[in-house]
DNA sequence: GACTAATTCAAAT
DNA sequence: ATTTGAATTAGTC
């Protein structure tokens, strides 16, 4: 995204809030998702403000993806080596900035605390499929992780490590069989199309009851929508 | 000026 | 790196 005005701003403390300014990165990136790291490389290489007092906004921007319910953490796939997680803004929260003002919404973004849970169940359930596809193969010989240690949340109806509604009659563990987990450990891996769905993180063959959006409810990131670092990119 | 989102500091995980 | 809390600052209506 070549900008000619890109430093306008000088060392101006651009009119963007931390929120602001993650979500642009996010946004702007081609999977709509992206490791810390590289926020705040979106965020220094475009405003030199930033270049500065590292410590200080960085912590408040971690503060700002903890805190808000707009961002979400995706499990980084151990076929991508690096550090700490993925970060994307739930489908969601794509209005948060109606008003127009990049400063200050009108309303904070805050999930259902049903929602956040099943939210995050689901995202757990993506760490643990993780695991199970990506284990190396020692610690995939040994077993399949107890099934007890994990205690489904007494709210949510989604098993938390198959991601899959209570209707369905099979699991994970009958996929992978005891005798056979070899193949769990050929599976492929597809291009990634978005953090939405269980698509981008299983191979259709092996796991098509994982298939099935789990956000099927929400709106995914769309080409359509006026992002956010078009918006405040144009306006630098 | 009230209301509350955003920022900061910083402890705990 | 992530989460959480408390205190403070500061946009908006």
């Amino acid at each position: 995204m070549p900008r000619p005005s890109r430093e306008s701003y000088g060392d101006q403390k651009p009119p963007y809030s931390y929120i602001s300014l993650t979500a642009m990165a996010i946004w702007n990136s081609p999977e709509k998702m992206l490791p810390l790291s590289e926020i705040y490389k979106f965020i220094t290489d475009r405003f030199p403000y930033y270049r500065k007092n590292t410590q200080r906004w960085q912590n408040s921007l971690r503060h700002n993806l903890s805190f808000n319910d707009c961002f979400i953490k995706i499990p980084r796939r151990p076929d991508r080596p690096g550090k700490g997680a993925y970060w994307a803004l739930h489908p969601a929260a794509f209005d948060m900035f109606e008003n127009g003002s990049l400063l200050r919404r009108r309303k904070r973004f805050k999930l259902l605390k049903s929602d956040k849970e099943s939210l995050d169940n689901e995202l757990a359930a993506l760490a643990n499929i993780n695991r199970f596809f990506f284990a190396p193969p020692e610690s995939a010989e040994y077993s399949a992780p107890p099934p007890k240690q994990r205690e489904p949340s007494p709210v949510s109806k989604i098993d938390p490590v198959t991601c899959i509604r209570p209707k369905r009659s099979f699991t994970i563990e009958s996929l992978i069989s005891p005798d056979k987990p070899q193949e769990a450990q050929s599976v492929q891996i597809m291009a990634h199309p978005h953090p939405w769905t269980m698509a981008s993180y299983c191979d259709l063959a092996v796991a098509p009851v994982m298939m099935q959006p789990c956000y099927g409810n929400y709106i995914p990131p769309c080409k359509d929508l006026i992002g956010l670092s078009q918006l405040a990119l144009r306006s630098i």
